[in-house]
DNA sequence: AATGAATGAGGTTTCATTCAT
DNA sequence: AATGAATGAAACCTCATTCAT
């Protein structure tokens, strides 16, 4: 499923490749846990071995540590736009199934805070390389709004950047615990503002 | 009025001390700026440059790099303490009182985002040293509130704590500066929570 | 000779562990020389340039300073266990076979007489690393002695540990050059303990 | 005591004097506590607080923490010096008297093991600063021996150099701890080679 | 004469990245 | 295509010594 999103690349021929692209989720999934575990300061070294591979072999997938970190953002993106894509499909009132969305990425977010955290620590110019699959997501989160505005149940004046706003909000709360720091709670306050008043 | 908060001892000490005393201030706003600039990884050795003394000055005054940077989070939840006492004197409608407080402290926070992000970006054992000043900050804050609280223009639901998660999301938001992304928007749709419904 | 008694590793590995192997010889003899020529304050950096790698090689093979100085003491005892073994084949009358071995060890020391100070002026710590040696050493020395002992030309009250002891007095008259100090009159008077009176 | 030996300066005027004088002796006190808690690299820092002074003074008093580590040196010998000019004036078996000034002097030196190991460790160049205290105690231990050498109770060909040398080895063995090393049955060994054959 | 804050060269260690095998 | 040893520029921190007060 995952696999499904991960590229767009035609050309599935040669065993090689087969190899190669399964070295390429190893390696993926392998720098998930590690920043997860370590946080941003993980070492390549360290994403290699868990992955069962050289660090040279880490290299020729991701020229740079920075890439590494690109795409583990873009999956997160490209993840989240699958959420909001299962919700379009769904019947049920809708700023009900959009609230439910982001309780659901907010869950998902939570499960593993530190490598949020290790990714939103990074310069921005990491979060403009996956401008693309963000600007997807705000499309297909517009169109999840528009219906809950149609039907009067969310606040019209709101559009999907400020959803992104807020709920980069949240994130932030996830990473900073702290007595009183509860993101539920903060995640509910915002889903507040979504209703009209 | 920085110095007035930043200690308690009783000066009228030794000469000496007043040469010391001049260099820590310069070396925190020598950090100030060097952290400002060049993010969490900023180095030592420059914010001793920019304060015009030598490193060993800068590590006699903060023993570890980590003390500077907790000592400039102190100094930020100072500040914006003191800004919720000045609300304290004011007269004038509770709730937009707080809600300009709120705006000014978002405002000097853009003003130094990167700094913002540079300590958010750091491990929070950080944070968890600065809990005494953050609890302080917590308790004025609670007492500005509880006013518009009575006063029925603040929803009564709402606490110091939530104040402080909303925050810092606003925070967050100047730091991924982005598409879309307005901090200013983001401040006001939180200040919009606060209304009673 | 020397690389016969540094490991048991069964060789038959990768080329490149040659290479590593070869290093590793490389850095521990630059960190003999460097050691002699600047006692125990040698710096890491030197012994890297010294055996033409980096200091990032050094520090592969040998993760600490420490590390690198306990190898040294290691391989101190194991040339002279060797020294020892050998005699263990050579026919001859037992005690001076032995004495002979005292004044081959003494003269090796002696060589690097700076070396043996700076290996000896480090904390003892170093010294516990390389128990497994020592004692290995003592065992030999041990056997050695039994002869002589058996044989009645040595004294039956004295044993490996004593020698250890004595040996190690000779070394530190080594080490402190002055007028007067002259090792090898020292070694002969210690020779001259072990015959029964 | 150990103030008659430290100098030989005839002024004993001015009043500032015999602050100075004060201060030297706690600063030389000091040394010897630190260096024997911490070994050679205790700080400057430490033997100054230590002693209730600043680092300047210490300064003002030795020019170099080298040159205070030769005073330590110094002041060693003097003191076995003067155990040996006590023995001059005891009745007694010669070289009985003469074991148990070397017994008492271990002692002493065993006391502070590591302040020992500390002094022992440095550049040989430090106790080349020693040499006239060192000459002085060869003398008198020459003299001593002497006696017993005449009572024919001791070897006569050996000498006053011999003896540092073997005790040298002596104190060796103290500094470098480790199973089966015990210097009291080092000294003894030491002891016996003084006997006639 | 004493103080202790300041200095800054230098030490050890880390880690992203390269490249020979 | 994969491997992992090698690289070396920094980074943080220490401490003997100086010097203004």
């Amino acid at each position: 499923m995952l696999e499904a999103m991960t590229g767009t690349e035609t050309e599935t021929e040669r065993p090689l490749r087969a190899d190669a692209r399964r070295n390429h989720e190893r390696i993926l999934e392998s720098a998930r846990l590690v920043f997860a575990e370590y946080g941003a300061d993980a070492q390549m070294d360290d994403v290699a071995r868990r992955a069962g591979v050289g660090v040279g072999t880490v290299y020729r997938h991701f020229p740079t540590k920075e890439a590494l970190m690109v795409e583990l953002v873009r999956q997160k993106f490209r993840l989240i736009t699958a959420t909001v894509r299962e919700a379009l499909e769904q019947e049920g009132e809708p700023l009900a199934v959009f609230a439910d969305v982001l309780r659901r990425n907010a869950d998902a977010a939570a499960c593993d805070a530190t490598l949020q955290h290790a990714l939103a620590g990074v310069g921005e110019h990491i979060w403009i390389q996956a401008q693309a699959e963000q600007e997807e997501l705000s499309v297909v989160t517009g169109e999840l709004m528009a219906r809950a505005q149609r039907a009067g149940t969310m606040r019209a004046d709101i559009g999907a950047n400020d959803i992104a706003m807020l709920m980069c909000g949240v994130c932030a709360t996830m990473a900073h615990a702290g007595p009183g720091f509860d993101w539920q709670r903060h995640l509910e306050l915002v889903i507040d503002i979504l209703r009209p008043r």
